[in-house]
DNA sequence: CCGGATACATTATTTTCTTATGTATATTCG
DNA sequence: CGAATATACATAAGAAAATAATGTATCCGG
């Protein structure tokens, strides 16, 4: 990463939900393509650390998923379950809020609006 | 913590170094409080992850201590060294640039200025 | 036809916390 | 005045969540 990796602890399953609720499906290797994308390639997401991430969200009942195949090759599709939506909203708020409470400890002055 | 707590993973040794940067000198309590009170109770840190922040960041030399007695009581301040200086603004760079990226990755529409 | 891209996955290790525990002194309040 | 709370340091076992490395396999462009 181009941050020291270790800021983006934590983050991960509130990036993965929310991309999942822009998108509704995407597959493992489009969600690190797409977050490098969006970050200029400030964030990038190892297959190491998305990977497990998924499963976890599947076994939580977050994700659904649906096999796709692409001549030989396989595509896991992963989309939000309700739960998942609730879920994605609380994430993302919190992120945002624990955010604003950084942003005024360091005295960065931040709006987010 | 209030807030699910592994979002400020990685954090710590930034929150603590910008304290001692606006403070001269802090003793760890202090700052545990220090956090407290700045951030209205949201952000709690523990004494088993800043006890142990602390003696890395003076075995790193980003930090120089003196013991003081109160009474019968001990209290190790902490200072920042001149590389904890330049490590201070660094760190603080860095998750300031982090966090907007967040903001923008979340669509959350930032403005640290 | 070969290297880079696409696409899944797991494992060993490391980092960084939490929770629990330990020790001791000081203060407050009923 | 004594018990609870606050002050003040510290460590240790365990968990969580990454990284780095590795593995397998297909697809595509030059």
């Amino acid at each position: 990463m181009t941050y020291s990796s270790e800021l983006l602890k934590g983050t991960l399953k509130t990036i993965v939900l929310k991309l999942l609720s822009d998108n509704k499906k995407m597959y493992g290797y489009e969600i690190t393509m797409r977050v490098r994308e969006l970050t200029q390639d400030r964030i990038q997401i190892t297959e190491g650390a998305l990977y497990p991430t998924l499963h976890a969200l599947e076994a939580d009942g977050l994700v659904r998923t649906e096999i796709e195949h692409i001549g030989k090759r396989m595509r896991k599709y992963y989309s939000l379950s309700p739960a998942g939506k609730t879920t994605t909203r609380e994430k993302v708020n919190e992120l945002a809020a624990f955010m604003q409470t950084m942003a005024q400890l360091l005295d960065l002055q931040p709006k987010l609006r």
